[in-house]
DNA sequence: CGACGGGTTGATCCAATTCAATAATCGTGG
DNA sequence: CCACGATTATTGAATTGGATCAACCCGTCG
């Protein structure tokens, strides 16, 4: 998606201010009133929905460069949280001024659009991976996304830092800590990765992406 | 998803044309080149995705009044199969005249805006669900939110039919379909629910309720 | 230093899957 | 319209993948 120099002036317009949130902490909560969305300029976010009786489940791991806040739109209300992993530093975009600029900057409108329906896409991988793949099998496939998004940001693909503990990357694939650790050393001990708490190698990437598409013998 | 009736008159002349999908057949295929989006008039639809190693997964199950395709518009090409459960008809909503005539109608893009958010964070309740919830809580869950979407379209919210499959409640549920079976005949017999094949007679929703909530000693 | 959060690993358990048999229902063509 | 093969659903028995329970290690921070 190409912009012209007089297209990014007007999206210059659009990010009010920057703000800085420490790790630990919430760039917004389930329930708080909606009005803007957040780029990430750096650092890391989880988001989580919590059911009425307590249960949390991590949604996604949100790095450099992509757009946090968009399911505060229907209700303008936010649905999930919104919690630094690290110190984190975002661009604010007031959401109305975001929609009145869209509807004047038809190429602006456009992104967005795509951006929202790649959010869309994004879950239907992660129901796919919920609802059919094993434990194994989820983590490969959670690893090899990591590495592509690392790599997409011009970081190293093979190597890199998980900023989550195991008991999130396990709230997020639907797995137990202890599941994420074991899995975590048999992946070591075949080769495939080299992990030193949360540092992380990949080894052999096309060892993970067999697993993922199921082709172990187990 | 859902659309006022002073909305689908909105929508109404962004329509094209109609179009009619008989049981059985595909709305439009994973890969195909995505040009519209389409409102559901009548019928029942469901939408897949399929990996690479052709595990399917049951995405969403879509009635009269909901907006179906969004999925296309992230890389102009549909990355689901939409497939009819019955015979269904849909409106043809061109995007490009979409997003024009969104452009120059405020309420229309904001709508629309809404209706994608609104997406994002039925997912995000799907996640919570697939990846947290028990076999029965899962089902439970999904029966209430059939039977709310179907009082919400002003049909019983306490007796439908299930146009799908127990394989498809199971894919859509990341259970196997004897599960899903199983867990019916378990609802069934504490008085729960009346089923008869695809038949449902909902008996008990707090009972469903208290399920879904986990309040339930096994 | 001691406590505490995060991680690993082992032993056991159980919910859901798998395998299997049977029944009910559907739809299609004679 | 009915028969018959093909789906779809139910139910039981055996199996298993991941959860649970538990012990222990490591690093860090007050």
């Amino acid at each position: 998606m190409q912009l012209s120099p007089s297209d990014l002036a007007t999206v210059e317009k659009l990010v009010a201010t920057r703000r800085k949130v420490p790790r630990g902490e919430a760039l917004y909560r389930a329930g708080d009133d909606f009005d803007s969305l957040y780029a990430l300029r750096l650092g890391f976010l989880k988001s989580t929905v919590t059911s009425t009786d307590g249960r949390e489940q991590v949604t996604g791991f949100h790095m450099a460069g992509e757009l946090v806040g968009l399911d505060g739109i229907s209700t303008q209300k936010h649905h999930c949280d919104a919690v630094a992993l690290e110190n984190t530093e975002v661009c604010v975009i007031p959401y109305e001024r975001l929609e009145h600029i869209a509807s004047e900057v038809p190429v602006l409108q456009t992104h967005f659009h795509k951006v929202m329906s790649r959010e869309i896409v994004r879950e239907h991988g992660v129901m796919l991976l919920l609802g059919s793949m094993h434990a194994e099998e989820r983590l490969a496939a959670f690893l090899l996304n990591l590495s592509q998004r690392f790599e997409a940001r011009g970081y190293s693909r093979t190597e890199f830092v998980l900023r989550m503990t195991r008991a999130e990357i396990g709230s997020f694939l639907g797995l137990k800590l202890e599941t994420v650790s074991r899995a975590l050393s048999r992946f070591a001990n075949d080769g495939l990765i080299e992990v030193n708490q949360k540092h992380l190698r990949i080894a052999d990437s096309d060892g993970l992406r067999a697993i993922v598409s199921g082709q172990t013998l187990r």
